[in-house]
DNA sequence: CCTGAAAAAGCACGATCGTGCAAAAACGGT
DNA sequence: ACCGTTTTTGCACGATCGTGCTTTTTCAGG
């Protein structure tokens, strides 16, 4: 039982790929089947069914994205230090990578309203990656780093927006300077949201 | 030459419905022969191809959030009280309307790399859709209401921010408080961006 | 090397897709 | 009521899709 999972996880790879290339839904039997020089046949048997490819693909993302964007950055001091080493990787990862974006962002718009166990999980995983942050913004409030006056999900969401639009820009606008605006905009929002200096711990003062 | 367009602007009109629900490649010559209860050759001959479909439903799009954005907010007086209506409108137009959101944004990420004269269509709406918000921004600017000491094209990134997250929001997750904190954050936004009472006219300045 | 198990291929199926084309039906001006 | 034009249909085509079978090939353990 040693083949069958490395062939497994190569059509995954390929096919998180092509994801990344025709969305979630481009991903199909035959187009895998052809880049990986095998039968559809051959590629079906590994997932009981096109839905669990899916999965299998988003699965994969998920790793990807935990591993470039949330881990390097738990390495960081708990409180705004982390929540930007997570924004900035968050946004490298967006507006970088081989065209590819973010499976999450692209598949949402595709599986909205059609219901099942792709979307199921797909939802799964974005709500999942929203507690992760916003649970870093909330050390950053315990902390007095980040000013708990407004409502902690406003945050999450305006920094969700850079993102967003950053996608949308370089995706469809192919516009050039959206990168550095989102790092400027989430800069400024992140200045914003700073506990104005109400004793980080020995405050200077003056 | 009546029944013709007639027929063709029920089509249309279908149509658009459609890709509400299913988004711009759920248009499908058979889902809407089905609909309209005629035969898919006769709705294919309405346009001679799907693209050309495609492209009709942008317009009737267009012209439709061109009528429940941007018109009625022109008669508000130039300035920051339009800005506001169009953020307003903007707002409700994409967190209400039955289920179907915006079909700019759903379109962007089906389209976003799939090259081709629907993709042009879309990108030129949209680019147009940012000119004329910017332009409402760059006239409260020069009427002293908006702070001129950002890019102005940050503010614009922020409010299309807004909107894109309570699109997804509302989409895919299913939040029910994403419209009013959309409005919320787009007030705060804008509050932010505004004049710090420099001299708006007779400041009462405190 | 042999053999049972695992992996891949081959093949067929019903659906659905966009499109072309000839025939039919519905229309509108006179 | 006729007739030319427009609108609609019917039918077929090749592709591609996901999936169920059986058969063949490949693998690993003795």
């Amino acid at each position: 039982m040693k083949k069958g999972e490395l062939t497994r996880n190569a059509i995954v790879a390929s096919a998180l790929e092509l994801a990344g290339l025709e969305g979630l839904e481009g991903i199909t039997l035959g187009k895998l089947a052809e880049r990986m020089a095998m039968s559809k046949s051959g590629v079906f048997a590994h997932f009981g069914s096109r839905e669990e490819l899916q999965i299998a693909v988003l699965k994969a993302h998920e790793r990807r994205f935990a591993d470039d964007v949330l881990l390097p950055a738990l390495s960081r001091p708990r409180g705004l230090a982390r929540v930007r080493a997570i924004v900035e990787r968050w946004i490298e990862h967006t507006g970088t990578a081989g065209g590819s974006g973010c499976l999450w962002i692209a598949g949402a718009s595709e599986l909205d309203d059609r219901p099942g166990p792709v979307r199921d999980v797909l939802v799964g995983m974005v709500r999942g990656w929203q507690r992760e942050l916003m649970r870093a913004i909330a050390q950053a409030v315990e902390a007095g780093e980040l000013r708990a006056d407004l409502p902690p999900g406003d945050l999450l969401a305006e920094l969700f927006g850079v993102v967003l639009v950053l996608h949308h820009d370089r995706r469809l606008l192919r516009s050039p300077d959206a990168l550095e605006r989102a790092r400027r905009v989430a800069d400024r929002l992140l200045a914003a949201a700073a506990a104005p200096s109400r004793r980080p711990r020995a405050a200077p003062s003056r």
